[in-house]
DNA sequence: CAAGTCTGTGCACTATGTTGCATGATCTCA
DNA sequence: TGAGATCATGCAACATAGTGCACAGACTTG
């Protein structure tokens, strides 16, 4: 399990609610990871019966909103998951099995869905881009460790687009020569 | 859910066994989908419950072997779901968490898991670069859409793991200079 | 031929993810 | 000021995925 471990994460980076960090999840941290909202306070409150987060004393009383804050002993189990070895996290991908099952039974009923993944590919390489752009401006500061990281880390997304949308390309043209 | 469907696809490439199926997830099949043999087993149960696959009945009978083959039933349910929409699938990456967690903690613990990643990454390159080559063999037959279809599916897998690796031995390059 | 290993199937349990709905608090605007 | 939107939290039920273990039959080797 590692929600829990991205939570951790995105509540260092900036303590925060459920539904702060359910919006964050559309964003940045959202590029490699995602979860309902449901899930995340369900996470939430099991982190603080560990005793890996707390909630901010400043927050208003009357409100039933919560911030959430890590501790000593979150900061820890994030470092020791951090060292912790894993296996590379495995593709899964649905419009790969849908291709070869269509490959089966001939047709080319995929045609559509090729080219509306490519659409939805080149909107998610375009905001990649301008998030970048934008970081550029913001923070000129390159020698910071934590801003290269995030930068290399959308680069990472960059890429992976920029090669779904070739690929993709590629495929749609093939297929459509050969009706 | 679609490790059904997985199946179906499977299956029509070629009536099998559950440890079959199974051990397909290891191969081809596994480049883009895995599942353990338990829930291979238990959705093949449910499948022939649905009506979608029969059992073959040259099946041994002192065995407790079974071997499952699509029937038009599950032919159609196949085919029903190739034409339906889908979201692209949702990347979810450890790796990714991992290095942004370390942003924020400081230190470079990273790096060993870095190093490691760059290892799996480039074995698996090569695995499907002898893939390919063995297929190319094979089958120069490039004229038959599945096979052509198989060939561009192998080549995602390899764009993406050179994309990995590209990335990962910059990452590591710049980590280690600020050391 | 007995002991050990491998093959193939499967159950039970736990973990994780998703959907639908409920509820109180706050905002907003006529 | 009160009716409706929407914000923030949460429960319950369900669907899907993964781990650990068990077991029967086949194969194999001293």
């Amino acid at each position: 399990m590692s929600l829990a471990h991205v939570l951790l994460t995105s509540l260092l980076e900036k303590p925060s609610t459920g539904i702060e960090l359910a919006r964050r999840f559309d964003r940045s941290m959202g590029f490699f990871w995602n979860a309902t909202h449901q899930q995340i306070y369900r996470e939430l409150k099991q982190m603080l019966e560990k005793g890996w987060i707390s909630t901010l004393a400043t927050d208003d009383s009357d409100s039933r909103k919560k911030t959430y804050q890590v501790v000593e002993q979150g900061r820890e189990e994030l470092q020791r998951w951090v060292a912790q070895q894993d296996a590379p996290s495995k593709l899964r991908d649905e419009l790969m099995v849908k291709l070869r099952a269509e490959a089966q039974l001939g047709g080319a009923t995929i045609l559509p869905e090729l080219r509306r993944h490519l659409d939805l590919h080149q909107a998610q390489y375009t905001l990649y881009q301008h998030i970048a752009q934008r970081d550029q401006q913001k923070k000129s500061d390159k020698s910071d460790r934590a801003v290269m990281i995030q930068h290399k880390i959308l680069e990472l997304g960059i890429d992976f687009e920029h090669g779904w949308i070739t690929w993709l390309e590629d495929v749609i043209q093939i297929l459509e020569n050969q009706e």
